[in-house]
DNA sequence: CTTTGACCTTCCAGTCTCTGGAAGGTTCAT
DNA sequence: ATGAACCTTCCAGAGACTGGAAGGTCAAAG
């Protein structure tokens, strides 16, 4: 099957699909008499292995040792369990910063009273009115004046 | 004071300040006899109005907005809360998103012994074994056949 | 037979936000 | 005079695609 079917049946878009292939994720594939690339249902089965990886977050280099441990690695339960361990941490790690950003920004849009005066309280954090701007010198660093 | 000087009384690196001004984020620094960026203490509060705002997750160019209208609006605070406000929607669904990926892989490491066994229901689930490969046939898609 | 449309091919560029490095100029101290 | 520590510019790469241009192929319709 060329491409094009190959996108429809795994969902990976046919440029997805080339770029998987140029990097090295993917095999080369294939070709027709005519030039074409070339998959069979094995292939779609990859394809979808990896949009699932990559919907979960994988990077595509951890997709491509998941993907190897799945073809080659006969035994391998535990090292994939380590992939998918690491890449917990790293999401968990992700969600809890994003929810401090969270929380700082909804603090800050709850005092916004949002209307047409001035002064803002989010613009007021962001300039450092908040905090870290109590000096009023410039020459903290040394020598610094111009 | 030169551009060394303001990355560290900012905190931004001063790779990342010319990168800025090349993007239009800032205006071009003015320039001494010799040719080098030239900062002074308001260009340094710029800096790090950019920096806590990246920080809080706005883009470049949300970065941009705010800085006008914190450098520009004289009357602009619903301005800001609808940039902060937006972000906010944003950032949830992103969150949401990231934690129900993090749900799924949870299910998927508890079920997962992690041993030297072959069968790893992470790559099962990868591999579609759990839903949507119930079917053997691959001409879903019209003639898809090679 | 020609044309049209839908495929396919390759390669280059752009997204976004930096970051690293090379090649070279300037300043200051030793 | 020499070296370190600055500064300058421009180019390239990261990650993961995505868009577009220019051109080849194929099947059906007129």
């Amino acid at each position: 099957m060329n491409i094009g079917n190959a996108s429809k049946m795994s969902g990976v878009p046919a440029k997805t699909i080339r770029y998987y292939e140029s990097v090295g994720l993917i095999p080369p594939a294939g070709r027709t008499a005519n030039g074409y690339r070339d998959y069979d249902k094995k292939d779609v089965e990859v394809l979808r292995f990896i949009k699932r990886s990559r919907s979960l977050g994988f990077s595509v280099s951890e997709v491509s040792s998941l993907l190897d441990l799945w073809l080659n690695g006969g035994r391998a339960s535990a090292d994939v369990k380590s992939i998918a361990t690491k890449h917990i941490d790293a999401v968990e790690q992700k969600i809890a910063e994003m929810q401090s950003i969270l929380d700082t920004l909804k603090n800050l849009t709850k005092c916004c009273h949002g209307d047409d005066r001035p002064d803002c309280p989010i613009l007021d954090d962001l300039a450092g009115l908040g905090d870290e701007l109590g000096d009023e010198n410039d020459d903290e660093v040394g020598s610094a004046a111009e």
